[in-house]
DNA sequence: TTTATATATGCAACTAGTTGAATACTTCTG
DNA sequence: CAGAAGTATTCAACTAGTTGCATATATAAA
């Protein structure tokens, strides 16, 4: 497991302090497209990351909101990081819902199945809209980026081809139930 | 989340009394592809199922190997199932490690990052080779097959689809970060 | 004969992740 | 001026999932 890998990944990729509150928002938003979670735990992991010496924390007084703890990463939180990053990875299971109903398909009516399938591609390709236009906007002239920046690229491709597969997937399932069941 | 009714989608997919042990092997292999578990996990949710009428259990006496308890699917197991297969599920979330050390490669040699791909890919291939023995070996002539068989194989579709998208996503990155970067 | 492997189940302790609520301050909108 | 929305943190209780151990029998291999 890794959220605690990906908090540190995210504090070192931002490149300057960081509080719960803003890591949170950025799990919602560019990183949270392959890793999601909540604010609890998040102010969990921080304060156990914390204690672990991975980070140091600072205390922020604000006049026009709330004081704000900000985190940053100790060479010690980035000599573990680094170190894990070298360890081999292996895929990450899949736990699609989707494909546990289609196992059991023969349960429930063909048009049930026919129109979750379309439920889920409309989601996957909004994501893959989005993903499209981040390309376009952020990554139209990928020699010139930064290093930070090329890598972000990689994901972003990677965000790209896995919705661009699953909405494959659904049309052909879709296709296959309205055809090739008698 | 949904391993009760991954539990139960094996069962009645099974269409057999099972034990927890049977379970488990399923896990590791057929339905193992998209839900990996232990033994444990399958044993502790059998109980619980079983204390909410999901499932009754008889206990076989054997002279061979040791005594096992069977479960199966109750009417109200079944019904259970199907309600929740018509309610609209989303996509889960990746959590892909290679993604999040992706996001931080400029802290490690890309010569680092382009053997975990390598190693990343060789995985997938090696999966993707027997989904397409699987594919060949019950799958050649799909129009004959049972009902059952045939979401098995919207199944086994959605594993090719799935491991080759992983294949050429590496095959990217990899080629990107030996020519892309100065 | 010892060892490994397969069958078969379970407890205890842990880590990870979710849900719901509470608190508190500020700015913007109606 | 009331209420909603945004900023900011934390507690408590729960569900899900992992790791390690314990137990028991039978068969096949070394």
């Amino acid at each position: 497991m890794a959220l605690s890998h990906s908090i540190l990944a995210t504090l070192v990729g931002r490149g300057k302090p960081c509080s719960g509150y803003d890591l949170a928002k950025e799990f919602n938003s560019s990183v949270g497209f392959y890793w999601k979670t909540t604010h609890q735990q998040i102010y969990r992991e921080l304060a156990k990351l914390e204690s672990e010496k991975m980070l140091t924390s600072e205390l922020i007084k604000q006049k026009d909101r709330p004081d704000k703890k900000v985190y940053c990463v100790t060479d010690e939180g980035r000599a573990h990081l680094i170190k894990w990053i070298a360890q081999p990875s292996e895929p990450s299971p899949i736990k699609e819902d989707m494909l546990v109903k289609m196992f059991v398909g023969f349960l429930v009516p063909k048009e049930m199945l026919i129109e979750e399938l379309e439920q889920l591609k409309i989601i996957h390709e909004e994501k893959l809209r989005l993903f499209r236009e981040y390309e376009k906007k952020f990554f139209s002239d990928v020699r010139s980026l930064p290093e930070k920046g090329k890598f972000r690229y990689l994901n972003l491709r990677s965000g790209i081809s896995f919705e661009s597969g699953h909405i494959k997937w659904c049309e052909e399932a879709i296709d296959f139930l309205k055809n090739e069941f008698e």
